[in-house]
DNA sequence: TGGGTATTGTACATTGGCGTACAAAAAAAT
DNA sequence: ATTTTTTTGTACGCCAATGTACAATACCCA
């Protein structure tokens, strides 16, 4: 009932998003993102209430196309070294095969939102997931033995999410794909967390 | 000749610096920063050209107070290992320290500042320094046999700059010292970066 | 002591974004 | 077909920030 919504919600919040990531939270008008969104401040005001709301919506969106996402799906049993290779090589790709060097809409909202914000409560939300899933991922690669039995997963996830956030920082300034997946292999190799071609170890 | 400017440039550079750091490059307006600087907006023009200018020169200011900007005055035979010790350990406690969690000014606006921003290629020529040492010192280092003939410093540069990038950023999550100096020690330690206490290898 | 000179205070017009209001438009329901 | 309901277009007043202009001020110097 009623006059249908003219515009595609999803197109809406990608374009919304693109806006948030290419000039950050606070440089992106209501006027930039109803133009970016394809629609009129008066459309925008009656589908989402507030730019701060908008934001929560953008970065659940970011949240399902952003390139750990997968992570979330891997099952006990599946290996989990190479996912964690795979996500490292994704990022590099990703990050570097963008036309412009934007990096992670999340973590540059990080940076950019200050301590007190409603906006950062969400972020650190999202920020203390990701470090619960490298934490229980490891514990799995543990329990599989992929990872010698007294491994610290909690430092360990820590400092894979630390270097994670880093790799994608540093993308905004190292453009070349395999300088930085040299480097994530560096970092995962010296931790042990390279998976191996199984075995030559007979 | 002429009447003399009544307020302290240092002191309005450190206000500024204060704003830009807490609320990001974008949300300082012209009218924030005079008030935090306590001059007036006409004083302002008068004394800074623009926005973007005075961001130059906090900035600049900023490099000169940062926590790893001893790493510059190390000279050719002063220890290295130590001394990157000594920094992951300062930007520990300085980050936990601050009253509110801020992170590292310029790591915050890498990642608020679009890509096509003259902002930004300041921030990115600072970056490039920062690797630039960092590699002379791990260099320095290994001249010194503080690090094996086949290290690959210019790898490890980018890794050391990548997780430093990281630990800032994550102290806006992580906002206790020790968890964090923690994460810092492992990552030098499974690097072969951290000092060691002099030889127990006779 | 008075003139020169740069800074500071105040005022102004302009702009741009905000949020709201209301009428026109577009379906769905009766 | 008319009514109902929701979205869309347009318009309005409001406020905050900008940049400039100019007079008042404070200090230096001759």
């Amino acid at each position: 009932m009623g006059r249908p919504v003219k515009f595609d919600k999803e197109k809406a919040l990608d374009a919304a998003m693109d806006l948030f990531w290419e000039h950050g939270f606070e440089a992106a008008t209501i006027s930039d993102l109803s133009d970016a969104m394809g629609i009129t401040r008066s459309s925008f005001y009656n589908s989402f209430e507030s730019r701060e709301k908008l934001f929560e919506d953008v970065l659940n969106h970011y949240s399902n196309a952003a390139p750990d996402n997968f992570l979330n799906f891997i099952k006990p049993g599946d290996p989990v070294l190479p996912a964690i290779k795979k996500l490292f090589d994704d990022i590099s790709t990703v990050r570097t095969g963008a036309p412009t060097a934007r990096g992670c809409l999340l973590i540059n909202c990080l940076g950019e939102l200050s301590d007190s914000t409603k906006e950062l409560s969400l972020v650190r939300i999202k920020f203390d997931a990701k470090l619960k899933r490298f934490e229980e991922l490891l514990e799995q690669a543990k329990q599989q033995h992929e990872l010698p039995k007294d491994f610290d997963s909690g430092t360990a996830a820590r400092e894979l999410l630390t270097f994670l956030v880093g790799i994608n920082m540093t993308s905004k300034v190292i453009r070349d794909e395999e300088t930085l997946s040299n480097l994530s292999h560096s970092f995962l190799k010296t931790h042990g967390l390279l998976a191996q071609p199984t075995s030559l170890e007979t």
